[in-house]
DNA sequence: TTGTAGGCGTTATCAC
DNA sequence: GTGATAACGCCTACAA
């Protein structure tokens, strides 16, 4: 196959000793090394096609310029265009980042988080901490930088960033009372996990401010962020008597799922009812109807992250920053006045 | 912060020394020690709460439990699915992905595959390469396990798993056929991708076989799998006379890329002009009007790619396997007959 | 400016 | 069955 060059070869091949070729190969210290000698390395290195062994490096040096990115499922296409944020911030610094679903099962995190830290990690951006669970508390007490993105934590003091919840909540409740909707359904997401909960709250507030009732009867709870659960909530909202006239969602995953049991019950949106959904998915814009939902750049969302880690991990004690980006809504087809 | 426990440290609790340690840590040389030693040595470890370093151990092992995933851009939801199958696939037998998103730039390609050959991952599964680009004959020659998933190498012999496209294609062709179709555009792929290459080619061929003529200026190059190309190529085709009655795309993305472009032109689908796509993606079955399309199982082509890596990996020279999964139709509310 | 020496945490190969 | 030793490839005081 192929043998590997290694520091070795290239001081041999230059006749030097193999610390006067790291040095010279190493920019940092470059400037230690005689520019003849230094020009005679990098040659040697280049004829060899050398490769610095990160490995051999990182055992030495305890950094890996790798980072580890736990999501929840990166098939939730909120995903993709945050891990791409990351990654591409990240890659013009030299990093490569190492990927985990975590299912938001708790060993599953457990398990990827440790295998992360085994691996050197030099940090960890999580999208997927439940509110209280050992992850972060792992987390906090390991000294790893960590960042959190698009979730908060609760007892605990890490770098984020993520959208106004309550804010994108509150825009969806006055353009749902603008129309005219008076009695509003609400889908909620998994109250541990905070933008679940953010947002919960926040339809529970803006409701009462707009001095309408937060009927319980009209709040049904997803056990997770899945098309099917909210398929299943939306049926037990539309049980509810009187029924709704519209139905907001804890996200677009959510409300994709009450667009399926609305064709399952034969009613249609938006004219029996409006549907309301959370994050701006990517393609919920050409879904049947297009999608009214609350938009935040995903992208920037998770470059912002890489932002903060890269701060962290060069731990320039710089204050523990927590980012809010504005949501926006993006009115689509999925809404109109009530019917009757 | 945290320090970190060592093998020393566990060897050092347990009254021994650290390579008998070592051996009664790791299930394969555990046989070789004392069973009450290994107990005193194995619970030392638990409670010190031990973790082998990974990156010393790679250094001595050459392993690093560790492959890399190589695709052009996650925000493509044909990926996740496939990434996801990858990791499920490889966790159980203790790996770790490490992800890049390579814009099917070659630079950048080369880039990612060699950060992370110097972080010594034991495999990589590329989606990604060029038909012809530098990163084959590199991954060929360097004698890393290396599995293609979703294309094929021209020159090289990689294990792959992929669908079979002129089949996928001939589907497409009949079903339009058989609606009634006879003047058929084609919004073609990238052409120095392998997915690209195969679907134009059995374009050309399905159509001779339905006696159609495959005209050129029906059919236009995309120069990415994208929306926007395919808004352009969809524009093209839209000039062509006499016009077509139905568009073939390369992949999806393409596809709603001529859902944009018809939306522009005020044109109807499927109405005036049926489209197809191929890979249905997710989400694509909401699409207004859901996509018909073709669909074969990526989740699995993921998994399959995997365990091809691990066969691989194992080392235990078995042949070179090519793997084709089988496509089938789904005939959404894309395509119609042809107005007149 | 360059060479020497030691060690990062493991595991493999010896001896005992 | 266990301990000593060396080495994986690199970096970095320190000495020259």
């Amino acid at each position: 196959m192929a043998e590997p060059v290694t520091l070795r070869d290239v001081a041999q091949r230059a006749g030097v000793h193999p610390a006067t070729a790291s040095r010279a190969l190493n920019p940092e210290t470059r400037p230690l090394v005689n520019e003849e000698t230094a020009r005679r390395v990098l040659s040697a290195a280049g004829e060899l096609g050398y490769r610095p062994n990160a490995v051999a490096r990182s055992l030495r040096t305890k950094r890996s310029m790798t980072v580890g990115v736990l999501i929840p499922d990166l098939r939730n296409p909120l995903f993709p265009p945050i891990v791409r944020g990351i990654e591409d911030r990240l890659a013009p610094d030299g990093y490569v980042v190492l990927i985990g679903n975590t299912d938001l099962d708790t060993d599953r995190e457990q398990m990827l988080f440790e295998r992360m830290r085994d691996r050197n990690v030099d940090g960890c951006i999580l999208t997927t901490a439940q509110l209280r669970g050992s992850l972060l508390a792992e987390a906090a007490q390991s000294g790893l930088p960590v960042v959190l993105a698009n979730r908060l934590a609760e007892e605990y003091s890490f770098p984020s960033v993520s959208v106004d919840n309550e804010l994108g909540i509150k825009m969806v409740i006055g353009h749902l009372t603008e129309l005219g909707h008076r009695r509003i359904g609400y889908v909620a997401g998994p109250q541990d996990v905070s933008t679940g909960l953010s947002r919960y709250q926040g339809f529970i507030t803006s409701m009462e401010a707009a001095g309408l009732s937060a009927d319980p009867d009209r709040i049904v709870f997803a056990r997770a962020f899945s098309v099917e659960e909210g398929r299943r909530c939306c049926q037990e909202l539309l049980a509810s008597r009187p029924p709704c006239t519209a139905i907001a969602a804890g996200n677009d995953m959510l409300a994709v799922g009450c667009y399926a049991a609305l064709d399952d019950a034969g009613r249609s949106c938006p004219d029996d009812i409006s549907v309301v959904g959370f994050n701006d998915m990517p393609f919920v814009d050409r879904l049947r109807p297009p999608l009214t939902t609350v938009a935040f750049p995903h992208y920037q969302l998770g470059a912002e992250a890489a932002e903060l880690l890269l701060d962290r991990m060069a731990g320039d004690g710089h204050p523990v920053k927590v980012l809010y980006l504005a949501p926006h809504l993006v009115v689509r087809g999925s809404t109109a006045a009530p019917a009757g």
